[in-house]
DNA sequence: ACGGGGCTGTTCAGTTGTGCACACCCGGCC
DNA sequence: GGCCGGGTGTGCACAACTGAACAGCCCCGT
């Protein structure tokens, strides 16, 4: 369950508006009487989900976060997963009273929850907090659109060789080998919006060619250079 | 074409971050000697390219603008179409050198011309100025989203809808009927990411189910309720 | 040991979308 | 007038994708 802290302090905002990701958004939710709630969850917990009320911004302080929606006819999407740094649940600024999908951890993770109205006060307060948060909305912009524009341009087969680049090098920079995180064929396909039996298929066909190599669980993306042919054939 | 509009005398800070659209730029860019510049366009012209290095953001004081990227293989995809008050190219504030698309004035505009540096500045001085940027940021980063999940899960069929009643809804309030401003069929097709053909195909079948009522030019949504329908169908 | 439950591998008929073709219409312009 | 050029209306062969089925496999709990 969410541990509720409050603490007094006051330390001193450092400028620029792209900073690096190493952030700890807790030192500066600790103005002037700041609401903070870290919560902790478990793997595959749901966060909140699509239609709940929205009074919180999120930070990822450690875990990993899918955002997914589904539509009325019953299909998922997987819109994003964001990892430490990452804030999430920031419609409600804007002033969507309800959630627009849900929110779930995919490993064990700790969260930041700040009330609306906290947030707010906060980007007025903190110059540091509001060019992190900025840069942190410029940032998932681009990579919405570059979502988008994958999605527009692309087959099926170039879209899931991007997914799988993009997750190698989640965790760190670009090894020609990377290794993808644990991650079933379903939720691959739900991210790139086909079904599973297409994600099967390229998979395969994926191994065969050499560009990937696993055994039917975790694939590890053998050789990036390799498999980005895929993308700009 | 120097827009003047009045203003409270002190541009003090009026709180929330969501804030109507009904906003000056030009006023907040009179601090601190901003450097700023207010370029008229005309129908059709560009007002970057997608390569182009990227030095300035841009701010729509009156007309309309389409984002545009081509793909390596020639294909061209609209990625949004912005009104006054917009802001765009804001990537370079997240570190972009370069233009990832082009913006090209759909009517004769007037372009607000900033420094990156010099918008970092305002951001900081400026609450009303960082208010109304992440505003805008936050109501593209869920349009984009829409525009992505849109694409995930609906047919080009119902794309199109969706695109339809967008446009219809541009000028104004939901009127049940509504002008779509005049736009090719080949626009529409990169706007929802499918070709001419389809476009005109599902623009006629909506035309003898009674959706829209048009001649074969500038399409007008006679029934946006019955257009819905097929949104959710 | 047995029986789910969750995941993968594979197939396939049917649907949707693509790319290209060609005819047509209309306004502008030499 | 004739002749573009840019937009529309259609048709069609072919490729891509869907949805659903069914068979395995492995882990886990009883």
């Amino acid at each position: 369950m969410a541990v509720t802290t409050k603490v007094p302090a006051a330390p001193r905002p450092r400028a620029a508006v792209n900073i690096a990701p190493i952030f700890n958004a807790e030192d500066y939710l600790t103005t002037a009487g700041v609401t903070k709630t870290v919560a902790p969850y478990a793997r595959g917990e749901k966060i909140f989900a699509q239609g709940d009320t929205s009074l919180h911004v999120l930070y990822i302080q450690s875990g990993c976060v899918k955002l997914s929606v589904v539509s009325k006819a019953g299909r998922e999407a997987v819109v994003a997963m964001l990892g430490p740094g990452d804030f999430f649940g920031e419609g409600c600024l804007a002033g969507q009273p309800r959630r627009m999908g849900s929110a779930t951890a995919t490993v064990a993770s700790v969260i930041l929850l700040v009330r609306k109205k906290a947030m707010m006060r906060l980007l007025h307060q903190q110059h540091a907090m509001s060019d992190r948060f900025i840069s942190h909305m410029l940032a998932r912009n681009i990579r919405i659109e570059e979502d988008l524009i994958d999605q527009l341009f692309n087959s099926s087969e170039k879209r899931l060789a991007r997914a799988l680049l993009l997750l190698a090098r989640y965790g760190k920079q670009d090894a020609p080998a990377r290794v993808v995180p644990r991650i079933s064929q379903e939720t691959l396909a739900e991210m790139i919006g086909t079904t599973r039996s297409r994600v099967n298929f390229f998979l395969n066909k994926f191994k065969k060619l050499g560009f990937i190599d696993y055994d039917g669980e975790a694939p590890v993306t053998i050789n990036s250079s390799l498999l980005s042919v895929v993308l700009h054939d």
